[in-house]
DNA sequence: AATAATAAACGAACGCTATTCGTTTTATGT
DNA sequence: ACATAAAACGAATAGCGTTCGTTTATTATT
């Protein structure tokens, strides 16, 4: 077969169906990508560099549906508790954790290789300075950031690697057992414990907010 | 050649060499890993059943440097409050941590397979033990130690990607530039936020089992 | 001590992978 | 109208993980 009178392929039609293997095996091949797409294997190259390429895009397409909130509505001047900074902080990181446990076997195809997407670095920027305008200190304010990119890349690949691993345990105590039976409730039990977790963390974010406020509260109080 | 007069392989020296492997390359493959044992790479399969196997091996060597402490130690007739509970869980995931961050490579070798490793399972176990002693019913142990769980492996993940990634953003905010210029302090930064967030995540853990004794006290009192 | 069974190495081969190259045909642009 | 680029294909390459059969040395059994 020669050049078709419509081009069978695009960057995005290639992402969108090896999003799907994905999320089905887990895995995708070039060869069975292509076979899915009626296509042959070196056809892909005319649209994409490689298979680093694919999955790329791949992150790409999963990053795209976050909605980042407006940094300028938290602040408030300088002053935190005005806008619920901490519901920012909360919003991101439930949006930002969703985009990728709506793909969990996604993940370690991407630990695998460097980030680089602009939508990310855009994220940290947007908390740098919603805890910034809280009053953390920029050393602080790291440690906040990477506190919450730990947590929420460690939830999403625990939404990767379910129930299974859990269950294994041969002689496991009674406290274990008894968790693991009550605990097995579906996808929705990784997405219950980061709610958990996450509220941990803030509450301690708006804890050690509330003393700087009253360590150098506001001139105009 | 056929069997020499001492095996020259065996399981331990496998992945104690897959492991170098994977700390220099950040990944390893059959034949390479045979050519740097000096070795034919079909002998390997007289020694370890295959890919997975030697990973598991690999895992099984990372974590076996974990001093778990006794769980006995801390519930104290299952009043939580004798002991030092937290101090145990902190222990645990301090210790954790470490072991893996010091081989941060091999993490996405993990994430892609599934866990086998009985030291990690007795890991999980003692936690339950201790988490169910200070008062946590069962699905709140099994949040709990999901959010360790995620935090410590995001954390460790955290150590393999460093500086690049954040020093990457082009037209990035004052604030987060104030952050990076302050927060680049070599490896000892992600060590830093781990143990800032495990103490926000431990002090969560206090207080709801605080709450728990106050609700339900013993009636020992 | 003789003999059977197992262990540990090897080379060859298989099926799979990702990728590259040259070819053919069809659209597209000057 | 005609050159150029696009988009498909088949064939080929190099490397991967793994299996198989063979050879030889060690160990176990009688």
């Amino acid at each position: 077969m020669a050049r078709p009178l419509k081009p069978k392929l695009s960057p995005e039609a290639i992402a969108r169906e090896a999003l799907a293997m994905v999320d089905r095996d887990g895995e995708f091949t070039i060869p069975a990508l292509a076979a899915r797409l009626k296509v042959s294997a070196s056809s892909l190259y005319n649209h994409v560099s490689g298979k680093a390429d694919i999955i790329e895009l791949m992150r790409g397409a999963t990053v795209a549906g976050i909605a980042l909130p407006d940094p300028a509505l938290a602040p408030a001047g300088g002053n935190a508790d005005g806008g619920d900074w901490t519901g920012t902080v909360r919003a991101i990181a439930v949006e930002y954790r969703r985009a990728y446990a709506a793909h969990p076997r996604l993940i370690p195809l991407f630990t695998a290789y460097t980030v680089r997407d602009p939508a990310t670095l855009h994220m940290y920027d947007v908390l740098a300075q919603v805890f910034a305008a809280a009053g953390f200190a920029p050393r602080r304010t790291l440690e906040a950031i990477t506190v919450l990119d730990s947590f929420v890349l460690g939830s999403a690949l625990d939404a990767a690697a379910p129930e299974q691993v859990w269950a294994a345990a041969p002689g496991a105590s009674t406290a274990l057992q008894d968790a693991l039976r009550e605990g097995l409730g579906g996808p929705d039990r990784a997405r219950q414990a980061f709610l958990y977790g996450l509220d941990l963390l803030l509450a301690g974010f708006d804890r050690e907010s509330a003393v700087i406020r009253d360590a150098a509260p506001e001139p105009a109080g």
